[in-house]
DNA sequence: GCCGTTTTCGGCCCGACTGTTTTCAGTCG
């Protein structure tokens, strides 16, 4: 059984536990789902090694999860799982994704009208006979006839690079609303996560009912679910939702710390505030009075500690304030209470760009056109790496095109750096490629010519299918060879698209260590690959990467900056990056 | 059911908005 159906059918106690209004068990549950689904190894193999022990060290699985875990790997039954389906045979993790669907109207639902599905929903909503339901009446049946048309419509996370420049655009007109102080883009954007869920922006403004009326009415949006006089929500047209929250000025800080950390991380700073005797919300640090007991709510004797930003929120709880981008509750929080945190790479570090596609394969631009474009951008360097001969579909480049794109590139060069006169221009374009690694984990291209190229990326662009043993073994034997540089996107996903081959990615970075081989970020937001997580385990182990952007178009060189996102992600440091290197200093870190 | 700088009991993150009904539970982020 794998951790993902591990951790649905712990996700779905959780909803079943709500259910039956039993306290703390869903919390308790979801927490375990998310530990399941967090962890690198397989759960079932922990069980072998380590027993009940090895499974209660996973984060959120204490002694009761672990007997109900061990159950499970034994004899296939998960005794209340299956006691609580037996009651509820719903289809839970469907109906509770329609938007105002949650537990207690799955419940009722069932009770009353027998409701299994998205299907049997949609029907009652469409005869009239949810409104046998008490508390559903016109309103409530019209929102879910929405949710579910919505979800059909395929609704769910977009890739960050659909978004950032869609919200950024929408940032500079509601910056220009009148008495707007601040604008920001929090969530999981600020933190540049690679697919977005729903756009958070928070203002300052001295008429906030302005600043909720403009955004309601903003060209993108397609639908308002709320509007109040501090908050609002809506749908775009894009298809996803977003939300718009307006805070006083005093509270900008705590608010943004508030809304950018994700869902784990909050709640654990917010437990640290607890255990200092303070509590924090999206309005700031405060000093409390007893606010325990949910009744009464104590308004009086609380002082304001910190609110104004986010380093003042941090460092009154001891920590320092991890980028947005770490904010995840991947071990963070830990690094910056011992104030341990790793220098990220920074979005103005990288020197030249690694993997650039021309018009002389399927790149919609001239070399000219994107060097120019890259010294515009202030590079000091770019790789030409047109694809190479058993890619045919994009007219890819055989030995002889090759060598016809060399000296076209030193002409080049030496136009944009002639050796005498007064230019000062430091720019270089450097010869590359972009090989294919066959199914034997040879490569396309002899050797005596990848050798007259300054920089070789290799990359899997076939046989997707091979088995792990023989996709890992292909990849390995392809950095073997002297003249392969670099592993262009080592697993090949295209995000909401394809998956990833399968791959040993573990033994990949061994491999890349041991041979002296660079694994690639690919940066294009369709790609990002590595992911954040393989970046942090070649980090570890000492493997050096580059962060390139695998442009096929001018403007496409951009991407640079989702790329260095997602090394941020991965928590890796200037020194893991050998593209921030000086041209003269990357060369040296080549195999050759 | 989990967890521990209030360790084996007694807590468990916090607030805005909606719908439907008159005081709040449910849902969401």
């Amino acid at each position: 059984m794998t951790n993902e159906e591990i951790s649905k059918i712990l996700a779905e106690m959780a909803v079943l536990y709500e259910m039956e209004s039993v306290e703390f068990k869903p919390r308790a549950y979801e927490r375990a789902s998310d530990g399941v689904a967090g962890l690198q190894e397989e759960v079932e193999s922990v069980y072998k090694k380590d027993g009940i022990k090895g499974l209660m060290k996973i984060p959120g699985v204490g002694r009761g999860i672990a007997e109900h875990l061990k159950q499970l790997f034994s004899d296939g039954h998960f005794k209340e799982y299956d006691r609580l389906k037996k009651k509820f045979p719903v289809d839970i993790a469907s109906l509770s994704s329609i938007e105002g669907v949650g537990p207690k109207m799955i419940k009722l639902l069932y009770n009353q009208l027998k409701i299994k599905n998205i299907s049997d929903l949609e029907k009652a909503a469409a005869s009239g006979e949810l409104r046998a339901i008490p508390h559903i009446r016109e309103k409530m049946e019209q929102k879910i006839l929405k949710g579910i048309e919505y979800k059909k419509s395929g609704g769910g996370r977009v890739e960050i690079g659909k978004l950032l420049p869609l919200a950024r655009a929408m940032k500079s007109r509601l910056e220009k609303v009148k008495g707007v102080e601040a604008i920001e883009i929090a969530g999981s954007l600020r933190r540049r996560q690679e697919t977005i869920g729903d756009l958070d922006f928070l203002a300052v403004s001295e008429n906030p009912e302005m600043i909720c009326e403009f955004f309601s009415k903003m060209p993108e949006v397609s639908h308002v679910f709320a509007k109040g006089p501090t908050k609002v929500l809506v749908r775009l047209k894009q298809g996803l939702d977003a939300d718009l929250r307006v805070l006083p000025k005093v509270s900008f800080g705590a608010a943004l710390q508030y809304f950018t950390g994700s869902k784990d991380h909050n709640v654990e700073v917010r437990k640290i505030a607890i255990k200092k005797g303070y509590k924090l919300n999206e309005y700031g640090l405060f000093k409390s009075a007893d606010t325990r007991g949910k009744k009464r709510r104590t308004t009086q004797k609380e002082t304001l500690v910190a609110a104004h930003t986010e380093e003042e929120v941090y460092k009154k709880l001891g920590m320092d304030t991890p980028p947005p981008e770490m904010r995840l509750n991947r071990g963070e929080i830990e690094a910056a209470l011992k104030h341990r945190l790793p220098k990220l790479v920074g979005y103005g570090d990288l020197k030249g760009d690694l993997q650039t596609q021309t018009d002389w394969t399927d790149g919609a631009n001239s070399i000219s056109e994107m060097a120019e474009e890259a010294m515009r951008l202030g590079h000091e360097y770019m790789a030409v790496t047109d694809h190479t001969r058993s890619l045919a579909m994009t007219g890819g480049a055989d030995e002889k095109k090759l060598l016809r794109q060399m000296s076209e590139i030193d002409k080049l060069n030496l136009k944009f750096n002639p050796r005498s006169g007064g230019q000062k221009s430091k720019f270089k374009i450097l010869k590359g490629a972009e090989v294919n690694i066959l199914k034997d984990g040879s490569l396309d291209i002899d050797d005596k010519t990848l050798a007259k190229l300054d920089v070789v990326g290799a990359a899997v662009h076939s046989f997707f299918n091979l088995s792990r043993e023989d996709q890992t073994a292909r990849i390995i034997k392809a950095m073997g060879n002297r003249n392969v540089d670099i592993i262009f996107h080592p697993t090949g996903r295209i995000i909401n698209r394809r998956k990833p081959y399968d791959v040993d990615i573990e033994a990949i970075i061994k491999a890349a260590k041991r041979t002296g081989t660079i694994l690639e970020i690919d940066g294009h937001p369709w790609r990002l690959d590595l992911s954040d997580e393989h970046i942090r385990m070649a980090k570890e182990a000492g493997v050096k990467m580059v962060i390139d952007t695998d442009a096929h178009s001018v403007h496409e060189l951009s991407y640079l900056e989702y790329g260095i996102a997602q090394a941020r992600r991965g928590w890796a440091e200037k020194s893991d990056i050998i593209n921030t290197l000086p041209l003269g200093d990357f060369l040296k870190c080549l195999k050759k």
